[in-house]
RNA sequence: GCUGACGUAGCUCAACUGGUAGAGCAGCUGAUUUGUAAUCAGCAGGUUGGGGGUUCGAGUCCCUUCGUCAGCUCCA
């Protein structure tokens, strides 16, 4: 007999080798039918598994989250299994459990069509109907290569486990996987799925590897769980900063110019003007200068740099010589800004007393992304980085560092973005001395830790010069995107041949940290565009105040308000076209413009507006226009979130 | 770059198996003068992304090229 401790504190004596499932039986049938999976010394197993020694045992239904990564990774299998059944000669790959769903690679030698889909996900329907019971067993490596003979995928993963390692195949009905585990009890527990794409996809995350087609779907314990994500979904969609931007005039990408080029338009250009403002008197007041370098320069500074041959790929080709210039000088434009930053660091002898040098640029660099990975304005070809270079001594690292991620931090919160810190630690292909790289890490987690905000740690993902910081902001359909970023740089000093003059009257060789702050202006403004939905706070909105007189009498007083608006600072603009009220009124909040002043006969008499702030509806207030005024230009002072607020 | 899907008027979308390219909104003109989310009428607008091919005939089929979207890979 084995004692079997439940979550209430309760003790059952079972027989040694009973299953969980077992024990939900005689706890109740209603348990044991909504039992999913058991936890068994916090570990998820399946309800089928025996369990031959006392435990803590907690049945795992619908109501515990863990439960849903089981459901889902189950999911996959009946994928697989209907998928199977439709196409014999498939081979399979992997197929997990991931955010929200599930997925199964296949190589097939048609990849599937959206019909197909439909097709799969009847049949999944009939395999969920069979409710065939996942089975778990334990085989012998011989015994493994010869059930998945016909698996070349499968029988590669196989030859990779080591002696020790236990193997497990799981059954469902006709289809047989290598597989962990765990899995529900049977595949009619699974009642609410859908399959939502394909796509393909490299076996073994590896371009160089053959391409399998990957199917997408998402498995929920309720109808009306599923049906929010869908709903989710549809609203994520209209967050779309690509939808946006259209709607509201920020921007194009035009063939004519070229993919993953951003053309500003007035209202877009206005958020960059804002942002570049905003960041750059911010890290004025924290000791950085502005500098300005060339978009072109010689060749030979980028292979000074490591750039060329390491980062070639992502560079546009050279340029022919410039006329008069020796036919073996190239050109190039720039990918990044720290060679030339390091430039005019290198321009003089620099004191140990001048350092921290820290040297900001807000400039726009070209890199040749390849042409799958560009997304509207989050991934481009021309990128606007608020870049800036810090030269320091070692010991002036962790302050340094420290600003930097408070910076981000400020900066966050004016937005209300939400964002993830990561520190990424020194990876196995490196360069530089292992002390240097204790030091280096010992200053970031230090400044991290300083400034008491979580991180994760991203395990030997530092750059090969450097550990960094990364920091990742959710897009509106949850996707993550770099943003500010935070690197430490013993290379690049090196190869420039940095100095200092120490208080001992040595040549010493500073320490480079390169970090941007938004990470780039495109990636930053569509962030923002998906994080407000459009609906800007009104510091940065492109349109802040829309004056509009109700009949063409009171165009003249409309016209006076807005003059004497744009006189005080504010971007306010007149609609005094020949439209309904209700036309220009929906107009503008269409458009998204904060503040809407109205100017009726009433208003005109006594000097006042009726204001309309964006989404309040009705709810508007009659105020004196220099009143109206000064509330605006606090809003934008003080960097309101909300025109409510 | 790779796999798949897609590309029709400024925007959103129609056009059955190949048979005269349409609508709404936006735009222009005129009328209307409005008190808080679409006033009415008229007009104009497209070598169906580009190039090539099959066909009596191509938005529709084929090839090619550019681009977009979802992923993969890469990355701010």
């Amino acid at each position: 007999m084995i004692s079997v401790e439940l979550p209430d504190g309760s003790v059952r004596e079972v027989e040694a080798g009973s299953t969980a499932y077992q024990i939900a039986e005689s706890i109740g049938p209603g348990l044991a039918r909504a039992a999913l999976a058991a936890k068994v010394d916090g570990e998820v197993q399946d309800l089928a598994r025996p369990l031959e020694r006392s435990t803590k045992l907690e049945i795992l239904t619908d109501r515990q989250p863990e439960a849903l990564a089981v459901l889902r990774h189950s999911a996959a299998h009946v994928l697989a299994t209907a998928v199977r059944q439709l196409y014999p000669d498939a081979q399979i790959g992997f197929g997990p459990a991931i955010e929200d769903g599930f997925y199964y690679d296949f190589d097939v030698d048609t990849p599937f069509t959206p019909s197909d889909l439909e097709a799969i996900e009847s049949q999944m329907q009939k395999v969920v109907k069979q409710d065939y019971p996942f089975v778990r067993e334990v085989v012998e490596p011989d015994e493994a290569e010869a059930r998945f003979q016909d698996d070349p995928l499968k029988l590669e993963r196989l030859r990779e486990f080591g002696t020790e390692e236990v193997i497990t195949v799981y059954t469902d009905g006709p289809f047989v996987d290598l597989c962990l585990g765990p899995h529900i009890r049977t595949t009619g527990q699974l009642k609410h799925f859908k399959l939502l794409h394909t796509a393909g996809a490299y076996w073994r995350g590896d371009e160089r590897r053959q391409m399998l087609q990957r199917i997408y779907g998402t498995a929920w314990f309720k109808k009306k769980d599923l049906d929010q994500y869908l709903v989710r979904l549809e609203e994520a969609r209209k967050r779309d900063h690509r939808v946006i931007g259209k709607q509201l005039d920020l921007y194009s990408i035009q063939d004519d110019v070229g993919a993953g080029q951003i053309l500003w338009h007035p209202r877009g250009a206005t958020l960059q003007f804002e942002l570049r403002r905003f960041i750059e008197d911010e890290i004025m007041r924290r000791g950085y200068e502005l500098v300005y370098t060339p978009h072109v320069t010689r060749e030979q500074l980028f292979v000074r740099s490591g750039h060329i041959p390491l980062y070639e790929d992502n560079q546009f080709p050279a340029m022919a010589a410039a006329s008069g210039d020796a036919d073996d000088v190239r050109y190039r434009i720039k990918p990044m800004n720290c060679p030339m930053h390091a430039l005019v660091y290198a321009s003089r002898q620099r004191s140990y007393r001048e350092l921290p040098v820290r040297l900001a640029e807000i400039a726009t660099v070209y890199r040749n992304e390849r042409s799958g990975a560009l997304h509207g304005l989050l991934r481009v070809r021309g990128l606007t980085m608020d870049d800036a270079h810090v030269f320091c001594r070692e010991d002036q690292i962790e302050d340094e560092i420290y600003d930097m991620i408070d910076t981000v931090d400020v900066v966050m919160n004016t937005f209300g973005l939400e964002y993830r810190l990561d520190f990424a630690t020194r990876p196995d292909k490196k360069i530089g001395a292992d002390e240097a790289w204790d030091v280096a890490e010992r200053a970031l987690e230090g400044a991290l830790k300083r400034r008491g905000l979580s991180y994760g740690i991203d395990e030997g993902g530092g750059a090969f010069y450097g550990p960094k910081i990364d920091i990742k902001v959710r897009d509106a359909i949850g996707r993550e995107w770099q943003g500010a970023t935070i690197q430490l740089d013993y290379q690049l000093p090196e190869r420039f041949e940095l100095e200092y003059v120490g208080s001992d009257n040595k040549p010493h060789r500073p320490v480079m940290i390169h970090r941007a702050i938004l990470g780039t202006i495109e990636r930053f403004v569509g962030m923002l565009i998906e994080h407000f939905a459009g609906a800007f706070p009104v510091w940065i909105s492109p349109e802040q105040v829309r004056v509009i007189p109700i009949t063409d009498a009171l165009d003249d007083a409309a016209a006076s308000i807005n003059k004497q608006l744009r006189g005080a600072g504010i971007r306010s603009s007149l609609d005094d076209r020949s439209e309904t009220l209700n036309y220009r009124i929906r107009d503008g909040e269409i458009m998204k413009v904060p503040f809407m002043a109205i100017v009726g006969k009433r208003e005109a008499e006594n000097g006042t507006v009726a204001v309309r702030v964006r989404g309040a509806g009705k709810k508007q207030e009659v105020m004196p226009v220099a009143a109206f005024l000064e509330r605006v230009r606090q809003q934008i002072r003080e960097r309101s979130i909300s025109p409510t607020g």
